[in-house]
Formats: structure tokens, sequence, C-alpha cells
DNA sequence: ATGGCAGTACTATACTGA
């Protein structure tokens, strides 16, 4: 089973993009989406159905956005935190839509898109921290019913000095902070791996390249998409890839897609 | 140190992203 996660940056921009993408990798079985920045009424629906793809989507005006696009039905398609999370806990968390989740062959797979934060200690950083917090009580709660259980998304953060191409001034950098990685770390703790780190040491491999400064032709890049698992699932993890030929396009999304295999039971 | 590039909403420029 190959699961793909990418931010494509506006789906109606990246209508054509996608669709292609999915036809030139036909065995990647679902693709989470991340900023999508439509709402649920307007996304581009048709386009993927009439090529036979399932779709979930949990989107809204002009900003986040996450989508589920599958070759053969989810199961118990979840939106948002609050469809897991009492509303009471969720609080102001679900105002911005940025996590859907299903399963798909007996594994709980959950797409999310992290808040970038905007600026450390603005109150977008803040908003980012109280986010990942719920996203533990989130997953805590999915894993109570799923152990087999894979998160994938665009997560804002890279976590490791290796995973940026100028690590000198990570310290006090959004997405590389101390306090943002710990944020990670916390929620990695319910037995979370990464999956690109079980086959690639090396560096130089990123997901997300800044549009400004040539930022991708100097492979001036962020590695900010990644795919976590549980430990059962660790062990089928067959490869985990980034894929830069869409980043190469006229007009593409400034993250790429990063794709995991799984080996079936 | 600053701005650079792109999408959306809107129709000039502000907001957001990372």
């Amino acid at each position: 089973m190959k699961i793909a996660t990418w931010n494509v940056n506006s789906i109606r921009t990246r209508l054509a993009h996608s669709l292609q993408w999915l036809e030139n990798n036909p065995d990647v079985d679902l693709l989470c989406l991340q900023e999508t920045k439509v709402p649920d009424e307007v996304f581009p629906r048709s386009a993927f159905e009439d090529a036979g793809f399932h779709l979930h989507i949990f989107g809204q005006k002009s900003y986040n956005g996450v989508a589920l696009i599958s070759r053969s039905p989810l199961e118990d398609v979840r939106l948002g935190f609050a469809g897991v999370i009492p509303p009471e806990i969720v609080g102001d968390l679900d105002d911005q839509k940025r996590v859907i989740s299903g399963v798909l062959n007996g594994v709980r797979i959950v797409n999310v898109y992290v808040p970038n934060g905007s600026e450390i200690e603005s109150e977008k950083y803040h908003y980012k921290l109280r986010w990942l917090k719920l996203l533990k009580v989130y997953l805590e709660d999915h894993l109570t019913r799923s152990p087999d259980l894979l998160i994938c998304g665009d997560f804002n953060i890279a976590l490791e000095d290796i995973d940026i191409h100028n690590p000198k001034t990570r310290a006090t950098h959004i997405m590389s902070s101390d306090v943002e990685r710990s944020a990670l770390r916390e929620v990695l703790s319910l037995g979370l791996q990464d999956t690109f780190r079980k086959f690639a040491q090396d560096g130089n491999q990123y997901s997300w390249w800044d549009y400004r400064s040539a930022s991708f032709v100097r492979n001036a890049g962020w590695r900010i998409d990644h795919h976590y698992v549980t430990d059962g699932l660790y062990d089928r993890t067959l490869s985990c890839t980034i894929d830069p030929e869409p980043r190469k396009l006229e007009q593409p999304s400034d993250h790429t897609p990063v794709i995991v295999e799984l080996a079936n039971l």
C-alpha cells in the first residue's frame, strides 16, 4: 500500500498537476492533500471522481483545507479534531480546517496541515503550539481503537538540522526552533517513528523550497512533510521517497509529494 | 537587515505562507 502526502498550495491552481501526478503514479492508493484553499462546495470534486477516485474533503475559504483522495473507499472518515474529541476540548482549534482521517486496509491514516506559526512568539506561533498539544490528545484517542496508525502531512517543522539546507539560523527561525521541535517530539512520544529516516541518513533531501531566491534550483530546501508510523507499521515500511518532479513544472506548488510504501499483511 | 514569490479575495493592496 502506498500513501502520499502533498501540500498543493491551492487545489484549483494545482488541479492539472494533481491529476497528472496520480496518473503517473498508479500504485499510489491514497493521496493526502493540504492547503486546498477552497470551500467544500467549490472543491473540484468531479475532476477526481470522473477519474475514478473516492474523495473526502475538509476545507474553507482562502486558507488551509485538507483532502483524502483514494482509489478504493475509506472507512470511518473523521473530519477535524471534533470528529474524535469533544467540542468543548477542541475549542477554536477546528476553526482552521487542518485535519482529516480515515482507515484504509486496517490502518488509521491521519492527514494534517500543521499551522505555520508565522514568527516565534507571535499569536500564530502560540496557536501552532496549542494545536500540536491537541494533536497528541487526538492521536491518543485514535490509538485506543487503532494500534496501526500513520500520520502524514505538512508539519511545518524540521526536526533535525540535517532536514534544513542552512541550519545556522535555525534556533530563531520558525519551523526549527527548539520549542517547536519539542512540541512535535512530544506528539511522537506516543510511539511514532519517521519513515523517511528508516532509509535515508544523508541530508540535502527536502520536500519544500521557497518560491523566492531561486531556492529550488539551489536545492535550498527544508524537509517538513513527513510520514510517522507506529511500531508495527515501521517494521512494514518498505520505502519513503520524495518525488521532486512536480516541483519542476510550470507554476508548481512550493512543496512536492512524499510517498511511503507499507507491506500488506 | 531586507526582500524576494505565490495564492486568495478583490479589483489595489492586505493577508498568509514557510
